[in-house]
DNA sequence: TTGTTTCATGTTAGCGCTAACATGAGGCGA
DNA sequence: TCGCCTCATGTTAGCGCTAACATGAAACAA
């Protein structure tokens, strides 16, 4: 049981040692020294000891490519997001890798930057390293992402969104509802002139159908919809772009703060209750931020990381229910 | 030049269609189709022409695993971050991947959870990975995490820091110096009695002991230091728990802006000028929230995609420079 | 012509590991 | 005692691809 290191890390050759030189020095064949890191129940104390007294020695890591060729199981998952820098989808990603992670798979991020051509190629990009699965915000953009995805053979999961005709399985809440809810509550406080203020993103869209038809539904006037770049600074001009409106509903909080901002500068925002507003304001993804503001934001709560850790977990199980309505809820405050 | 296509992704077994099998459907060996793939200017136009077709034919997706079995690169690069649901890694996330991600490079990512041991185990399970170069936040928290990198024979990047001694290459700012610049500041401002909020991660104590050092050189007393958890709630109340104080450091903007909520409160927050607020505040960060909340928020502002861009070009470049101060700048606004 | 170069393509071996199937020693019931 | 089972370990082949080295045809200079 030879305790000497020799300098680690370091095979005769200078490159990385290998399961066969692990072996070599514990005086064992190859496949011994695999189950020991993979199965160590199976080799008998004494053997197995000596083995890893050899890895040690060596600074042997096993190499998970080797591995992944030889067994057709990479342990690694495809994550593609919009945009990893938007703290939204940062915690659905937090909340897969949290699950996942334990159980040895490694998180593989892409982002398509919500360009429809580096999201096929990121998907491509995916599929060729063959993850056990994918997770993705949204549905493919594009058929051929479609078609990718369809003949990929491993479980797919569409994420913040319930498609109508998902690839395989889904964890999201119905963004279409989500727009209904807000324009019923508005409607019911007696809210006249909407409006809309977001991206043009396929969810953001469906959140605008959604409290467009409820709005038009309720005999209101056709509610103004503003697109904004991904940058919240429009949000703080947007007022000034919506004359007499006296209800907005933000595709997201950050947008809702940034225009909540706006309106105090135009002295439009009371530190009272949503009665007192002279402009109701509705944001959307629960920001902690909106709850320290004044006044503090009514919005539209969503748990990214649920969506997250019910994502791994439709990629681990095959079976049972394959769409999962994580729901959503309208927490009211003061803004609206 | 055939263009039927059979059942896509779809081999003689069902599994997912390799090199020789497009090899054997457009006439030619293997390696021509490896070519085709990987050096297209190699191949000559007629029989390029040809294998594409096979190619879409059998809706082949080359595999990365095993071709980086063969040639001994993995064009991937692990990732380290404590946690992504924090924007500030997260822009650091999403700017060094918009520079791997053209390049063929995928981002494997792991998060600690500013854990050392689950850090020591994604590590290792990112080296097993065979990554070829690994950028994490900070330095390993733990000497093995540290010989792990050191043994890995690979470009490692440490980033959010200027460790003293580096594995290799670093991209970050001086944390100190920061707490330096913050507390030099507010003594020219006159405030007396200050304090310091926020984790006892590695790169805010190091704001700490600036922060602190600064105060006790110029004659104040020591800075009451409050560590809050990573919930940011505590950072509401936690104005209660420092009575008397006149300043505050808060290790990161939604820490402060928090605090600004606890004030605002407790009627000390002024919409004027930071000479009138009874208790300044300075975050790190530079959220966009920032500049949006009133009265708007002095911080020190990072570039946590620049952090990221660079982090990655290091990874590429294995000459030049390999310790990049990016820097911080103090962005006085109206909170302190 | 003859040798040399260039270009397009092929052959061979092996990356580091694991699945699947041996092998052989010891235990044990009848 | 024999046959059979269990347990620990080994042998063999191959995962899908690429590096490195052929090969042979056409082009071309001397």
């Amino acid at each position: 049981m030879s305790s000497e290191v020799t300098e680690p890390g370091t095979g005769p050759t200078g490159a990385a040692p290998t399961l066969s030189e692990v072996a070599k020095r514990a005086g064992v064949s190859s496949i011994t020294v695999s189950r020991v890191v993979r199965m160590p129940d199976l080799v008998a104390p004494e053997t197995r000891a000596r083995v890893e007294q050899a890895m040690r020695d060596l600074g042997y890591i096993p190499n998970l490519v080797a591995g992944a060729l030889a067994s057709a199981r990479t342990n690694s998952v495809g994550v593609l997001v919009p945009t990893i820098a938007n703290s939204i989808f940062a915690d659905t990603v937090q909340g897969l890798s949290d699950k996942l992670e334990p159980l040895g798979f490694s998180v593989i991020l892409a982002q398509s930057r919500y360009d429809a051509s580096r999201e096929d190629r990121m998907l491509a990009a995916l599929l060729s390293r063959r993850p056990e699965a994918i997770i993705m915000v949204g549905s493919p953009a594009t058929e051929e992402g479609t078609r990718l995805l369809r003949n990929a053979r491993i479980p797919i999961v569409e994420t913040w969104d319930l498609p109508a005709n998902p690839i395989d399985a889904v964890a999201g809440f119905d963004n279409y509802k989500a727009g209904v809810a807000v324009a019923k509550h508005l409607v019911a406080q007696g809210r006249k002139q909407l409006a809309f203020i977001g991206g043009d993103d396929p969810r953001g869209t469906r959140r605008w159908f959604g409290f467009r038809d409820e709005a038009l539904a309720s005999g209101l006037a056709e509610p103004r919809r503003l697109i904004l770049d991904r940058k919240d600074s429009g949000s703080v001009a947007a007022h000034a772009r919506l004359p007499d409106v006296d209800a907005v509903f933000a595709a997201n909080d950050a947008h809702a703060i940034g225009f909540m901002f706006g309106l105090r500068k135009a002295g439009l925002l009371r530190d009272g209750p949503a009665s007192a507003q002279p402009v109701a304001v509705i944001g959307l993804g629960d920001l902690e931020m909106g709850r320290l503001i004044s006044p503090t934001l009514s919005t539209i709560s969503v748990h990214g990381d649920a969506i997250g850790r019910t994502a791994a977990t439709l990629t681990l199980e095959r079976g049972g229910e394959r769409r999962i309505d994580l729901g959503f809820e309208l927490v009211l405050r003061d803004s609206g």
